[in-house]
DNA sequence: CATGAACTGTTCAATTTTGAACAGATTTTC
DNA sequence: GAAAATCTGTTCAAAATTGAACAGTTCATG
């Protein structure tokens, strides 16, 4: 099966652009950018995890994605926003380059290989988003908590049954799923009692963890 | 605010593919393809609407998106999909381009115009998902029915406030939303009363429902 | 190492949501 | 236009979820 990916190659995609580029090391908890500043430039993660959040007029916040090595951040920019939709708060150290938006706009009309690297990151995103709605539209919180374990256990994982999650507060995980606390809490010592994961200061989940998410 | 879009142009996209398209009709419920049928090209919709959906092991279903002209399906067969993941069905008779997914890399390759554009596509359907994630893990069932309605009055509509929609069932309204049938006839019944909409056969929503999403 | 800050486990009443049912209305189809 | 199929309004008990509270733990940092 080939993809826009395969078919262009994906070595040295920001070696091809020129200017408007700044890497920079960010620390967690101070924000990359905040919903409702000024949308001008876009960012490409090369090292650590960030969070992707929107806060409601009544203040409740949802965590709309977690971003690894390899995410781009803001790219609403690139199309008709003005402003940021969301908050990017780094969760772990992170090293990240900045890309003005016109150097961006820039390398994708002149070079072919270029815009098709980041449409191919698109296509990918999209349907990660998508599955992320049809989660929601169809799970319940039980099942949502589950797989979105699952998938912090697999990030970069790739594929290893087990892992080791860094630290992530129930409220973070409540906010993924759209819940609350509390709930969270009920659920992960569920698991815990049944064995599908172990925690005491670092999370570990296991595999098993899937017959959660699996059965009717 | 300059855009993907405006810089690219968007007059006739299609035009620029040459070979492996091929225009058609679709009646409505006749579906376009099939969850797990082989995703081996992708659509663009020029007139209707069609139901994007999904359905979970336990026989439920959720829909995914309502697109119309304008809009394209089954973009995943871009990406490393070789199946579809969702079902798409038309809600009113269509004209639909079938387009060979190798026709399509082609054309996105060799032809920086047409991958303009269809980044710009991409970015704002990226957009649009996401708003769609943040409702479902922000807004109460009530909340969510407002949006859609006042989505679907908007649809094609241009900002105009009021609108008339052309019938769609209860049941299609609680699977875009994640709740259940009786919720759905419940809120509407709600809604009439308070006279934000109207309907005996066509669906009328007023501005006002505005009220039911943007007050605490 | 003491103190405040942040996180977790747990409880519980109030509220919301589900899911199934049934009768009446409407639409489709033969 | 009669019969079948689909859609709507409504009800209701059972189940899930919220939100707020409080005590106990861990953390970090001065």
């Amino acid at each position: 099966m080939k993809t826009i990916a395969d078919n262009f190659g994906e070595q040295d995609f920001l070696s091809k652009i020129k200017g408007g580029k700044v890497v920079a090391k960010y620390t967690p908890k101070k924000p990359i950018f905040r919903q409702g500043d000024p949308a001008d430039s876009i960012f490409y993660i090369e090292k650590g995890k960030v969070k992707l959040g929107v806060v409601s007029k009544r203040g409740k916040e949802a965590v709309v994605a977690l971003l690894g090595p390899g995410d781009f951040l803001g790219e609403g920019a690139l199309a008709c926003q003005a402003r940021r939709m969301s908050s990017a708060t780094p969760l772990t150290e992170c090293i990240i380059v900045r890309i003005e938006k016109e150097a961006m706009v820039r390398a994708l009309r002149s070079d072919a290989e270029s815009a098709g690297v980041f449409l191919a990151y698109l296509l990918i995103r999209n349907i990660r988003i998508q599955e992320d709605l049809v989660d929601q539209l169809f799970n319940s919180s039980e099942k949502r908590l589950a797989r979105v374990l699952l998938l912090l256990a697999n990030y970069g994982n790739e594929g290893k049954p087990d892992a080791v999650i860094e630290k992530i507060s129930q409220e973070t995980l409540a906010e993924m799923i759209g819940t609350t606390r509390s709930r969270v809490s009920h659920f992960m010592n569920k698991f815990r009692k049944l064995g599908f994961i172990k925690y005491n200061g670092t999370l570990e989940v296991h595999s098993s963890l899937l017959s959660v998410v699996l059965h009717d």
